[in-house]
DNA sequence: GAAGTAACTGTACGTAAATACAGTGATCCG
DNA sequence: CGGATCACTGTATTTACGTACAGTTACTTC
């Protein structure tokens, strides 16, 4: 989110506050009276603003559209039973399930996947696309250290952390792409190390589908 | 306050269930839309009757001027905060919202998803294919009565409900899949009706990644 | 069997609210 | 210096929304 001036600041807070005291975001004419403006112009320039910046959502043509983004985004706890937490940036050799390497924890319902995921991990790049796998979709994994053939695991090459489909015949092991234009990974485990941090048991689409 | 009667209720929960998705309380159109009423006074008595029960307060005059007042706990999941309704099996020209076409509840930080679901959607077909909505997908959907270009949008034609990308000149609306061995829909709004019923704003993949 | 309540349809109207257009200063920035 | 961004004033237009009025049908209750 793009830095807010003093005053846009005041116009969110008020937005805010607004919606804890009201129960629904304010109209235009009730920021201008709130804030003494003169014009009804004043309150939308700043929320267009505001819009612009990232800190609220505009629905054109409804009363009373707006909604204040969540940029705290509800940090559900460790502890929780039914919390997942995101692996973010993967770093030099580290597990990556390691503590340091965590984001945030979401919460979410484990029981809806099978099988259960133990962490997410956001997908980068378009290697997995045919299998309807793409670019920061959060894809639920679960821990294991082994694969069977054909299943879609998540493997660490020294630092280098891929989602690929998994295939082995022998010491040899293919990670392969659901993607024409990008090559299969072939590795020979007898001069390659290549770890398995977990498998794909699910994902998590949270953002809009704008136009490829 | 006095009890309500089943449909009340059911009005009631809407209203909850609105504020949580979107913001903020439903205008009377709204209401009329999600329950598929022909008239505005039907909601209008209905938001009379829960006054009048002490379930909700109106501010008259003021658009959006419902104020959920009790914190019953009555359906445990639908009062959720961070529950959204799996919709199943849509029936002969019934909102796809409607109370009677829930099929479950899951817990899902809602937070994750911009903008927020209101209920998710199980994905037939591979008509998206190229978007990364794959068949037993869930989609999370926002109920919108409009769309954008470019949006990928749930639409009802009769009693077809359809995920498809949303394209529209004039009375001409094209509904356009993400798969070439799939044909785009055309419509004259002119000479047929075409029911928006959401927007996908996420995705929910369950099962594993089986090979296709 | 009259009266009341619930759950609607259909029409109409005034206003609440969003939003476009045309400006005015003030400040910062390369 | 010209151009962007910020923070407004003032007017105008459309449409989103609340709400009144007049009915209908079915079910309950006294």
């Amino acid at each position: 989110m793009d830095p807010l001036t003093r005053r846009q600041s005041e116009i969110l807070g008020f937005i805010r506050q607004h919606i804890a005291g009201h129960g629904m975001p304010p109209t235009r004419a009730e920021i201008v009276q709130a804030f003494g403006f003169r014009s009804l112009t004043a309150a939308e320039d700043h929320l267009r603003a505001l819009a612009r910046k990232g800190a609220i959502e505009l629905m054109p043509g409804t009363s009373r559209g707006i909604r204040v983004v969540a940029d705290d985004p509800a940090p559900a706890a460790a502890n929780d039973d039914d919390a997942l937490p995101l692996v973010g940036r993967v770093a030099a050799g580290v597990p990556i399930t390691a503590v340091e390497q965590i984001e945030s924890w979401y919460r979410i319902d484990r029981h809806l996947f099978h099988p259960q995921p133990d962490f997410l991990l956001r997908v980068q790049g378009w290697s997995m696309r045919d299998a309807g796998i793409l670019p920061d979709d959060l894809l639920a994994v679960q821990r294991v250290e082994t694969a069977e053939n054909g299943q879609i695991v998540v493997a660490r090459i020294g630092d280098e952390v891929t989602v690929k489909r998994f295939q082995r015949s022998g010491s040899i092991v293919r990670l392969l792409p659901a993607n024409p234009d990008f090559a299969p990974i072939r590795i020979d485990l007898r001069q390659q190390e290549l770890a398995i941090e977990g498998r794909a048991v699910g994902l998590l689409r949270t953002g809009g589908f704008a136009l490829a």
